[in-house]
Formats: structure tokens, C-alpha cells, sequence
DNA sequence: ATTCTAAGTAGTCACTGTCAACATTTATGT
DNA sequence: ACATAAATGTTGACAGTGACTACTTAGAAT
């Protein structure tokens, strides 16, 4: 249960690896019991350094979590392009589902970062630069995504931004529900997670498509 | 900014209402802060009492919580159900709106009983039996209306739950984003956020009705 | 009026975030 | 090659927190 996160050499002094070592502490103790069970020194324990190291790598705790929450972000965009990627469908319908698969696979795989970049943990407004661009480059993802459709005739006549942001809600919030087992268990294996997923998306694409 | 929760006598040695006290500077806690920022000892100097009184009303920091997500159901229910009371309209593409609105309202104006219920702080697996009550009965007033739907023959022929879903995770990922701030701050505006709100369930009932 | 009980207080312990002082390893300049 | 600086890690300390126990007080019951 409490896998230790291996540093480089064999035993020495230094680590090698703490900063993100750090952080996958940090996902892991997220993802087993929510924000109250992330600590420094938990996180510091079980990379195996002492209680202060982290400080030569991280200001304060809300340091570590921005990383992680960067992190996130990055996950996120990397999770919905793979699925883009592998999306050899054209069709406007096909392609926003890949995105939605890929972002509820994400939630699912990831709570840990999910909680950090949805959960009320980091302040928004006063977060760093990098992490706003982190957030800005995953929602470009989908916002491109969109305008592609628009561009194609394939969506009806809208607000790209409303239009993202309908695509944007129904895969949150159903990838938020899953992350936090809110619904019945056999809905959160991920073939179950992955059809559903496709089947909520082509509801709502049904409504925003041309006619 | 440090109101104090008023107690019912001047300043006797009781607070004879310590125990809603107590909730109520949870909420305000967690809003303000999100989940780090709760803690016993200050939602006890938030009501005026010593850090050791919350214990005469709650078991742990858990049963506070618990109890904070407890009236956050039953709040999420009421505002749903306002809405729809106050919903002339009998079509149900208005209802399913209404009932959006009531959710994404709640988030809004609720985020800190929001944050409880879907942020991971609970563990959903141990709750009281109360708990999972109250979140039934908020998830019956949704199914309830998708019943009523497919009953009259507005709603497409599909499994109940997948709609139902559908509705859900749109409406609670829009009311999330709008709790957390993730979107930009015109939208957040009470006005806006209901016309929007409208506006994306609009796009979803076009692809669930029957046509 | 006396007594009983619920409600609040004070004190304590383990754990956490944070900082400062010290130690060790690695890199750098000559 | 060697001395020295910089980076990294450790130890120890302090205040704040959750949680528990023992004590005190207000208010109701008899």
C-alpha cells in the first residue's frame, strides 16, 4: 500500500528525483483521500526524504499544488489529443467524442489532479502565469475543435464559446461525477465510462449540429 | 469580513444554537478558502465558542462535514424544486431548464456546501444513511421529471438513467465550472449564468426530444 | 432548594506547515 | 587538482490544528 517512490542512486544523500517525486506523492495522497489527506511531510515521507526537503524544491504548500495542478492541465491536454489522435473518423460528432473520452478518461485515471484543478484547492486568482496557460492551451483543444465545426458547416449557427461550453459542461460534470464514484460502480469501469461517455456526447451533439 | 454568528442571548455561558452555528461557519470556511481552510477550531471561534464546544455537538471534523453536505442536499433539492414550482410551463424542455437553473443557482450561491458534496472531502463509501437519503432524493427530482417525459412522449425513446445523466452532467459540470470561477466573470453574474444555463440545456433537450 | 444533565472550558498529545541552522553532495573557477 | 560556492537534504523548533479527557457551569426536573 504505501509503495515507496524510488529516488536514483542506490541510498545516497541526495535524492535526484525529489521534485517529482513530490508530486506524484502528492497525486497519489490526493487521489486516496481527498485535500485534507495531502500533506508535506506525508508527501516528503514517502518519497523518503525528511520533513524540510520539500522546501528546496517548493515555496510552500500551494507551490506544490500549483505544480500538480499544472501537471493536470497538461495530463488533460495530452489525454484529449491522444484520443483526437487516434480518431481516424472527419466527422465533427466522432471528433468531439474522442475529446470527451479522452477528458472523462482523464478524471477517471487522474482524481488526484482532477481535485486540485476543480476543487475550490488552488486560488484561481492569484495562480501563476504557467498554470493559466496550462488551462488555456486544454480549453484551446476543445475551443479549436469547435470553430473546426463551425468552419465545416457541421454545427448549427451558435456562440462558439456557448457551444464549447455545452460540450465542455456535460463532459465535466459527467467525468467529475465519475471521479468522485458518485454514480452506481459498474458505470465507472472504463469501457462502461468510455460508451456512456459516447452516448451522452452524441445527445448533445444531436442538438448542436446543423439540420 | 470576520462577522461573528450571533448567539441567542446576550452573552451567556450557552450559545443555544451552537450546533447550526457551527454549520453555517463551515460553509462560510470552505466557501471563502475551500476545503484546507475548515477547520473546527476556527468555525468555533466564528460562532464565539471554545475550540473544544463543536464536540458536544459533532463526533469529529467528519460529522461536521457530513452534516454540511447533509443540508447542502437538502438545499440543492429545495432549489430545484422552487424553480420548478415557479415554472408555469408545462412543455418539458422549460421543466428540464427550470430544474437546471435551481442546480446551477445552488452552485453559485451554495459553493461551499457544493465543494462538500462533489469535492472528494466526504467519503461517500462510509456515509451516514442520512446522507445517502438526501442525495437521493435531489437525484429522484431530476429522474422523476425525465419519467414524466418519456411518459408524455416529449423525450425520445432511451434508458431513463442515460438521460437523466445526460441532464445531470450537464448542469453539474456548468454549475461547477461557475462555482469554481474556472469561467470568466461576466458569466458568473446571476442573470448570466441562468441565461446560459437556458441556453446550453436548450442545446441538449434538441438532442433528446423526440422529433 | 437540591440534584442531574447538557453545554462549554481548559489542558494535553500527536501531526502539520514553516523557518532557521547545520551537513553533505555536486558543480565551478582557477 | 583543489578550494570554494551552490544546491540539496537533515535536524530542531514553534505555532496552529484535530482529537481526547477531565473539569466547570447553566438550566431543568424533581
Amino acid at each position: 500500500m504505501a509503495t515507496r517512490i524510488p529516488r536514483k542512486p542506490a541510498d545516497s544523500y541526495q535524492h535526484g528525483n525529489l521534485r517529482p517525486a513530490l508530486i506524484q506523492a502528492g497525486v497519489r495522497l490526493l487521489a486516496e483521500g481527498g485535500p485534507q489527506n495531502l500533506s508535506l511531510r506525508a508527501a516528503a515521507q514517502l518519497a523518503g526524504v525528511s520533513h524540510a526537503a520539500p522546501y528546496r524544491h517548493f515555496a510552500d504548500k500551494e507551490a506544490l499544488v500549483a505544480a500538480i495542478a499544472e501537471e493536470g492541465f497538461r495530463l488533460l491536454t495530452s489525454c484529449m489529443r491522444a484520443e483526437l489522435a487516434t480518431c481516424a473518423s472527419k466527422r465533427l460528432a466522432d471528433r468531439m467524442a474522442a475529446l470527451a473520452v479522452g477528458y472523462v478518461g482523464f478524471a477517471v485515471e487522474h482524481p488526484g489532479h482532477l481535485r486540485v484543478i476543480f476543487g475550490g484547492v488552488i486560488d484561481k486568482l492569484q495562480a501563476p502565469e504557467s498554470l493559466k496557460a496550462a488551462s488555456d492551451e486544454a480549453y484551446g483543444v476543445l475551443r479549436g475543435t469547435v470553430e473546426d465545426g463551425l468552419a465545416s458547416g457541421e454545427l448549427r449557427h451558435a456562440d462558439p464559446d456557448e457551444l464549447a461550453l455545452a460540450c465542455w459542461s456535460l463532459t465535466h460534470g459527467l467525468g467529475m461525477l465519475l471521479a468522485e464514484k458518485a454514480l452506481p460502480p459498474p458505470l465507472c469501469e472504463r469501457a462502461a465510462a468510455r460508451a456512456m461517455t459516447q452516448t451522452l456526447v452524441a445527445f448533445l451533439m444531436t442538438g448542436i449540429e446543423r439540420r
